[in-house]
DNA sequence: GTGAAAGCGCTAACAG
DNA sequence: CTGTTAGCGCTTTCAC
């Protein structure tokens, strides 16, 4: 009994090169393909020898379930959206994405999960364009979003798409989205860091912050000028500034400029910036850290690269992205939308390397 | 006429929030399914006033077609995959990738292709198993490779797999794989290099080559030794080292202990470890570019942050990236495997900024 | 010009 | 315990 039906899938096509389905298993084990399908989903009421028959034939033929099959039959699409609203050399400048996406990938790929990433470039509608795709085309099960930003209308799109979406980051105002951050303080690292400079003897201290339309961006700043304050000090200086390495170091040669006005030591908002920074002081003469401490945040590969090598804030960006996945899958699994519990990211902290020394002269 | 049937599949299920399908936008246009989807598809044989209650009918519903329904029913998945076998803070380290894929995305894109990303670690057969779960779950069109290995054995398992493939790169021995590179002369940056530093004065030029199981990182050694060949010069040293900034380090080490046997100049494989090489012979005293020369390979952004100013050898890997999408839509359209022809990127070429600079003492 | 109907590969009721 | 069957949303002959 059952091993060639004139019916079988098989025999559809002359090509014996197609890719094996369902049928061709359930022909080759003798049994239904319903029968497959159960033993394949692990569902109860299949006789063991019969399990085994089947897994047999399934290795035989190579075959695995059809993810697109599986996904039209209203299941999961096993894939996870992301979109990344910036230029191509702006992403690759700053690795705080791969590193991200690395994490992401970590928890995605043992459940054999996809991440599908889109690049739009920084033009107006592309990024909302990007989500709507994604949703109407049901191509992702969920996006993970990155940068919150000030007045964010991405959530309002995502709700309105009814796609799950997590946020990796503070979120601004807290919209109805869950998010994943560093557990404990957030403001941490920033306090060490003023404290640390602080404890070196420095008094002017300026910070370099990134545009502030984003929300960390402001609140590390805020930061800043809170654990300044508590040591009765204000910021010597504050520069808004792009995050690109041209802009930090255009903020660089205004601070230094002014002899009277000028600090001893800088915090800046990324460690790309930081290392732009630092390199433009020396260029402009001034030793690190003799002459200037310099501080970055992230704890990005490159600060370990640079001579001296980086003193910065550290955020394990690997473990939110793991994070960020496995709420996700919590999102998912909930039935939408009722956010998971906050998840246990270690909180930034000051990494002490070699760009921060003692303060040349006293106030 | 035609405005609600009670087989409608609104009436489903009493959820008004359901997505639309093409028969909400058949119904709402008053014409079958079979007309929506010839004027989506851009068939003929409807009329311009139907198109016109089609289409207007679909923006309406906010609908598109559902990219599952579309790939099960045999056509394009839409999505191309990648996969890299590297850990994540390698990856990190080296944004060489996620530049290639701003390039590949670049294109990608505007043809509405989604990139499946897949990291997975080093483990050894877990690049194979996620190019085997691509292609049997049906999940990409194709994939995209990088890096090419010595003895490469993706090439066949692709071909097995019958997953159309296209390699960045020069490929191990002409594979029958459809490749993309630079044009023109592949060691034209490398000869520069070469010959920037002879200019300059330098007889001891040493080399600190990657892992020699990757294709490209044995061509770039040989370039090296055949261009210093040319020239009457032989390479003071040639190190093998890993890929990693530690490793980078050690060579330089080792390079400079013994001063009768020391360079005046060291090319690097990459961005990555002549940056971290350029700090470890500063950090032993060498000043850069007085008493040691450094050349990177590359052009990441991280060689225009630092100080000196990286001299490198530039690749445009968005180029490649963009040519490598290019080159699978190709392959994709001529219904598989005819090798496209070769992109036209251009060859790397020097870069000469602040790394390198005359010798200090004659030979 | 337009529509009805047959699947694409799979899962989940429902029968047996 | 196992098999039959009806769709998931779409495209595509083939009639009308």
């Amino acid at each position: 009994m059952a091993t060639q039906q004139s019916t079988s899938p098989r025999t559809r096509r002359g090509s014996r090169t197609d890719k094996p389905t369902i049928a061709d298993v359930a022909a080759l084990a003798g049994v239904s393909v319903s029968a497959v399908s159960k033993v394949v989903n692990n569902r109860p009421g299949i006789s063991p020898p019969t399990r085994q028959r089947v897994w047999d034939a399934a290795e035989k033929l190579r075959w695995s379930p059809s993810a697109t099959a599986v996904a039209l039959r209203g299941a999961r699409t096993r894939a996870i959206g992301m979109v990344a609203g910036r230029s191509a050399d702006v992403l690759a400048a700053d690795p705080h994405f791969s590193v991200l996406i690395s994490g992401i990938e970590a928890e995605l790929a043992p459940a054999d999960y996809g991440l599908l990433l889109h690049i739009v470039g920084e033009e107006p509608g592309a990024e909302e364009r990007a989500y709507r795709r994604l949703a109407e085309e049901r191509r992702v099960d969920g996006v993970i979003l990155t940068e919150s930003r000030i007045g964010d209308s991405r959530f309002e799109l995502l709700r309105q798409l009814r796609l799950p979406a997590v946020l990796v980051g503070t979120p601004w105002r807290e919209d109805p989205i869950v998010s994943v951050r560093a557990g404990g303080e957030q403001d941490a690292g920033i306090r060490e860091a003023v404290h640390h400079l602080a404890e070196l003897g420095h008094r002017h201290i300026a910070y370099v912050s990134g545009p502030e339309d984003r929300v960390h961006t402001v609140f590390r700043r805020r930061v800043f000028e809170a654990a300044l304050g508590e040591r009765g000090l204000r910021p010597t200086r504050i520069v808004i500034s792009e995050f690109t390495a041209d802009a930090a170091v255009k903020a660089v040669r205004r601070l230094l400029a002014e002899p009277d006005r000028r600090p001893t030591a800088v915090l800046f908002a990324n460690d790309t910036m930081a290392v732009a920074g630092m390199s433009a002081a020396r260029r402009l003469g001034f030793d690190v850290p003799r002459d200037l401490s310099v501080i970055g945040y992230d704890d990005l590969p490159v600060g370990e690269l640079v001579y001296p090598r980086l003193t910065t804030i550290g955020q394990d960006l690997v473990q939110l992205g793991r994070a960020a996945a496995t709420a996700m899958f919590g999102l998912l699994d909930s039935g939408r939308s009722e956010p998971v519990e906050p998840t246990a990211v270690r909180p930034p902290g000051l990494l002490v390397r070699e760009s921060t020394g003692p303060a040349a002269r006293g106030a």
